[in-house]
Formats: structure tokens, sequence, C-alpha cells
DNA sequence: TTAGGGTTAG
């Protein structure tokens, strides 16, 4: 359906219709293609040259030299796909090699005109294209988010006579592309696609993978990624440890993210933690508050000096240094901070940055440290050339608020725009904040109605209504918060009538429903945040996968089962892939209705997609046939998992057997204890049943 | 020549 037809897809016009705007230069044998010297074949006097990269081509391929260059620029002066076939067409006899093509290919970042180029080699120089130059232009394609040309593409590859076999990188780059952006459905399915094209998904895949679920905030899906990665033979290398030293701290289990490391340590050489695998542990230890064992992690580092010279360790790097500062301000040890930040340059041989100065700056101001502060801030452009960022100026305006210097606080706002920073959500909030506490509630409904109507796309911050909103409750304008809340379903409703009009004239002011949806969950608005939602999703407005995560656990919070269903059904229509978690709420709440069948075909279908379940959703799923009554199907799930190798043994059967004792069957539910205590099993708990664990504790679903 | 990892501000 999608393929590459550049006839019909990108008419080409007469060349006279560029006449003077794009004609190609031709030189010969000058910048990219140099010359080399004379040789003879065939008896005729040809030229050998050395591109760019040193390889050695033999001319006569082409009738003169074309600079690379030059054509790249003429094709970047184009606009539009038949301006870009006209540019190709001038060169149509001259028989650039299939060699150049691709070169020119990798070099040419715009999608519309890789893709003429793709069509180009194809129609006019009947070059097949080789994989590479696909890969190539597929990931332009992907950068664009054009989705449907890039399934389009791949299909077309596949599907070509003989078929043009997507390579690891293809796949690799589709599915790390679609992940990016939640089409993890999109992207599990093209997973399948892979494994039955014989692609064998490799080390680097898996760990886009992992790194996908982790960015989707799904760290049991990236868990049973890596265990299904070591169960098939494939040596983790050091990417994907850090990946996963990520995903364990994120999912808090920091023994298992330490222990990763020393994995490395014990490997025998091959694999060595560095600065990322170091600095990713203190970050997430920094990020849980636990700080102390921050700082014990590095006084390792700090202690593994690794021998000799003066030169800095490798895994001793700025960005550790930077989380460092961090960690010590939150320890209330802004000396010690102050001491890292000054050695920075002798310990790690780089200079601090904007992080470093930012993250000072802040430790600092919360340590009362205010004239080191304003003094730093002074320093780092004037004296030490690191810029300023938005970042910098937002500690600068909070620092000036803890002071209760607000006239400060909005110089500094004011000293940003003047120097060209765009003042974010972040500001406005800060400053909404400061000039609230300070009782300039008038300067606080101006600012925020100016950022409304101007179209700020900061005016669309959730965090910055919420400030609003709490700004407003905190000197008793209780009405005003409420307007506020109100006139977020109407803008909602404007939103849906003028859609057209709001997109032809450009004039966006608003919040997008999405959004709006956001703050009134969070605001606990459940009705009007239900029905906005309805009306967004009617619309196919709501792109991002966490308002549907949010609407979904805001019903199962209320007991609204019946609504969390039915977001859930909505989240799957749209083709989105729900995490792990609100799969578990799902099922739950598909428990709750006692809509049995629906929570097995989800169950099964999900798994027919390609996605990978913790133990705890296989857990809930016996649990579900348990409350059915269907011991039939309880047993065959029994059977099923038994023979998974990821599963623990030991605490299926501890949950088969609560699931009999909540039936009252007793008989079976000793049988199955006795089962286990037969196999013996002495099979310590694994990362995913300990994640399950820490789970269940913490949820207060089922 | 094409795919994967770490730090700061409300």
């Amino acid at each position: 359906m999608f393929a590459i037809q550049p006839t019909t897809l990108y008419p080409k016009p007469p060349v006279t219709h560029l006449c003077g705007c794009v004609a190609p230069s031709i030189h010969s044998g000058k910048d990219v293609w140099t010359r080399h010297n004379n040789i003879h074949i065939n008896g005729r006097r040809r030229h050998q040259f050395n591109d760019a990269s040193g390889v050695t081509t033999t001319s006569g391929y082409w009738d003169r030299n074309v600079d690379m260059d030059e054509l790249l620029s003429s094709l970047a002066g184009t606009s539009n796909e038949a301006e870009l076939h006209a540019v190709m067409s001038l060169y149509s006899g001259r028989q650039l090699s299939q060699r150049f093509m691709t070169s020119l290919l990798s070099r040419e970042p715009d999608w519309r005109r890789s893709l003429a180029i793709l069509d180009w080699m194809h129609a006019v120089a009947s070059y097949r294209p080789s994989v590479f130059a696909y890969n190539v232009v597929l990931r332009n394609v992907l950068r664009a988010r054009q989705w449907v040309l890039a399934a389009g593409l791949v299909d077309e590859m596949r599907s070509s006579s003989p078929p043009v076999a997507p390579d690891r990188f293809t796949y690799s780059t589709l599915i790390s592309h679609l992940g990016k952006s939640g089409r993890l459905d999109e992207a599990l399915s093209w997973l399948q696609k892979m494994e039955k094209d014989g692609v064998s998904g490799d080390l680097v895949l898996y760990s886009t993978l992992i790194d996908l679920s982790r960015k989707l905030r799904d760290y049991s899906k990236a868990i049973s990624l890596f265990s299904r990665l070591r169960r098939s033979g494939i040596r983790p290398d050091l990417v994907a440890y850090n990946s996963m030293i990520h995903v364990f701290g994120k999912a808090r289990l920091f023994s298992e993210a330490r222990s990763l490391i020393q994995e490395m340590l014990d490997s025998g050489g091959d694999v060595r933690p560095d600065a990322v695998s170091y600095s990713t542990l203190l970050g997430m230890y920094a990020e849980d508050g636990r700080y102390v064992d921050a700082l014990s992690l590095f006084n390792d580092m700090m202690s593994s000096t690794s021998g000799g010279d003066d030169q800095p360790p490798p895994h001793l790097d700025l960005t550790a240094f930077n989380i460092m500062i961090d960690v010590y301000g939150h320890l209330g040890m802004a000396r010690e901070a102050d001491r890292l930040f000054w050695s920075i340059q002798r310990r790690t041989g780089a200079r601090p940055g904007v992080v470093a100065y930012n993250t000072m700056l802040r430790v600092y101001g919360e340590a009362g440290l205010y004239g080191e502060a304003i003094h730093l801030f002074r320093l780092m452009e004037r004296t030490d050339g690191v810029q300023r960022n938005v970042v910098t100026y937002n500690t600068m305006i909070s620092i000036y608020g803890k002071t209760l210097e607000h006239e400060k606080a909005t110089a500094v706002l004011r000293e940003m725009q003047r120097h060209g920073v765009r003042p974010d959500a972040v500001s406005y909030s800060t400053i909404i904040s400061i000039w609230g506490k300070a009782g300039k509630i008038d300067r606080v409904a101006k600012l925020f109605q100016k950022l409304r109507t101007s179209g700020d796309p900061a005016a669309a911050d959730p965090v910055l209504y919420r400030t609003m909103i709490s700004t407003y409750e905190r000197v008793g304008l209780v009405g005003h918060a409420k307007r506020l809340l109100r006139e977020l379903v109407e803008e909602g409703r404007l939103l849906d009538d003028d859609a057209a009009a709001a997109a032809a004239s450009d004039d966006n002011s608003g919040v997008p429903k999405e959004t709006a949806v956001a703050i009134l969950a969070e605001a606990g608005r459940v009705e009007e945040a239900t029905a906005l939602f309805r009306r967004a999703v009617n619309m196919g407005e709501v792109k991002d996968v966490s308002v549907f995560r949010t609407m979904i656990s805001l019903h199962s919070r209320h007991g609204r089962h019946a609504n969390a269903v039915e977001v859930f059904e909505k989240m799957r229509e749209a083709g989105y892939f729900p995490d792990t978690n609100t799969i578990g709420v799902a099922l739950n709440a598909y428990g709750k209705i006692r809509a049995f069948d629906r929570a097995e075909s989800v169950y099964r279908e999900m798994q027919d997609e390609g996605c990978m379940f913790p133990d705890r959703i296989h857990f809930q799923m016996l649990g579900l046939l348990g409350a059915k009554r269907d011991f039939e199907g309880v047993e065959a799930l029994l059977e099923r998992l038994e023979g998974d190798p990821s599963i623990d043994r030991k605490e299926l059967g501890m949950v088969a057997a609560g699931v009999y004792e909540r039936a009252n069957r007793l008989d079976d539910a000793s049988r199955i204890l006795r089962q286990m205590c037969q196999g013996g099993n002495t099979m310590t708990p694994s990362a995913e049943s300990t994640w399950a664990r820490s789970q269940s504790s913490s949820s207060s679903s089922s």
C-alpha cells in the first residue's frame, strides 16, 4: 500500500520550472571527491578518487564529478517534492553510482528529501536500494514522527521481490522510535514480525526495549525483559547493565542495582562499571532520598582510585560530582558541597558546567548562604564563562523568594528576558508563588491572564495551574480557585467547537484537553475530569498515555471500577499499550465488576501481542479464575506458569494455595502445598518477585 | 555510513 511510486507520489515538473534557482554546480575533482591518480580500465583512461572517508572510487560512472555538498545544498533549497525530483532529474543523465547515492542519502537529514532520493534511486537509476539506504530513510521518517509512512517503508522492504530483508538496525530503529513516543504496542508487534522474519533479537534491541519500558515507567516489564535476555543466553554489556541499574533504582530495588555493579566487577574484566554506571546509581539513591547510601557509594568510588599517575580515575567524572553536590546539599552539608564544587577541575579534569553551577547555587540558597549564591551567580557568566540557562535564573528567582525579596525576584525574571532566556512554566509558577506570599494577588492574576491570552505554551502547564489554585486558596479566594477549574472545563469545550478556527488562526490560547483533564483529576474533580476526558477521547485528542493512566487510577481510587474498565478499554482501542501497573489495576477492576471473561481475554490478547508480564500479573489472573470458580482454568494456567523458568515456583505455589483456600477448597490447597514441599524448592526469590512484593505492599488495589 | 545508558530549577 505504501510502495514508493515516485512517478505518482512526486510528479516531476519540467526542468524549466526551476530555471535559475536550483541549478546544481558541476565540479571536477573538487572538495569531497579529490583526484587521486589516473589508471587504465579496458584501455580507457579513468581517474581514481578518494572520498572524504578515504575510500577509493573509480570514476567513469560519472561523466563529470558532482560535488555532493553542492547537490545537498541544492536539495536543501527545495520546498516541495516536485522541486526535489526536478533537482534530482537534472542529474539523471549522469549515472551517479549507487554508492554515491547511498552516501548522499546518509547525509540528508530531511525525511522528504531522503525519501525522494530513495525513490529516485529506485525509479530513475534503477538501483536497488540497500538495507542501509532504507534504514537511513527510515530513521529520518521516524524522527519526523511519520509513523504510517515508516511502517509502510518496512512493509515495502519485506514485500518487494526479492525482499530487501530488514535487519536488526531496521527493527531497532523502528522499535525504539515507536517506543519513545509511547507506541509500545506497535513496537512489540514489530518485535513479533522481526522474530517471524528470523531476525534474532540481539542485545541492543533488548536494551532498547528495556529502556523504553523504563521511559514509560513500566519497571516491572523492563525487569521481565532483562530476565528474558539472560534466559536467552545473551550476556549484557555495559549499556544494558547501566540501563538496568536505572530500572532497578526506579523500582526501588537498590540491592539489585548495586549487585549489578558488583557483577560487572566480578565478571573478569571485559565489562567494567564506568562513570555512567556509578552516576546512575548515585542519581537513583539521591532521587529516593537515600543520601547516606549515595555518600557511601561515592566514598567507594573515591577510594578505588585505580592506581598510579595523577590521572583521575575514569569513573569519577563531572556528572558524579554534580550529583554529589546535590546530595551534600540535601544532607545539609553545604561546606562539603562547596569543597567538592571547587575541587571538580582538580579531581575530574573537567571544568564545572552549568549544571554544577546551578546545583551549587541551589545548595547555597537552601543553606541560607545568600551572599555566596549571589556571588556565584555573577561569577559564572562574567568570570568563568558559563552561560546561564533557564534553570539558573529559576533557581535565582527562588532564592530571592526565600529571602522574601519579591522585587529582586521580579528583577531576575526581567533580566532573563533581557538576556534572551525565555521564562518557562517553572519560572512563572515560582514567581506566582512568591507574589502570592507577598500578597500581590492582582499581579498574580494579571500575569496569569496575560499568559493565557498570549498563547504562551507555559500557560498549559498542570503545575502552574496547581500553583494558581493553591495561591488563591491560601489567601482565601476559594471562589477564584473554583472559577479557574470551571474555566478549564469550558475552555476544553471551546476548543471542541473552534478547533478548526483556532488551528487556522494559529491562536491556540487555552489549555489542551489532556492537560485540563490531568489538572481536574489532580484536583479530585472526578465528574468534570470524566466528562472532559470522554470528549477528548471522542475527538481523538488524547495523545499522551499518562492521561489514560491518570484516569484509570482516579476511578480505581474512587471505587468506580466500571469507569476504570471503560477507560482501560478505550485506551486499548486507541492503540495505546498500558503499563503493567495499569494492567494490574484493570484486572482488579474487572474482578470487582465480575467481568472475568473480559479480564481473561485482555490477559490472553496482551500476551499474544508480545507483552511480557511480571509474576504478579499472572498471580492476579490466577486469583480471578479462582474467584470465578473456574478451577479447570486455574489448573491449566498453573501448569503453564510452572513451565516458565522466570517464575518463582515457591511463590507460585503459595499464590495457588491461597486461591484454593479463598474458594474454600482446602484439599486442593494442601495438595498444592504438598507438591511444593516435594519439589524441595530452594530457589531464592527472584528480583521480579521481590518487586512484586514491594508493589503489592504499597498498592491499594485488590 | 544506520539502533541502546547518567546530573540541576516549581
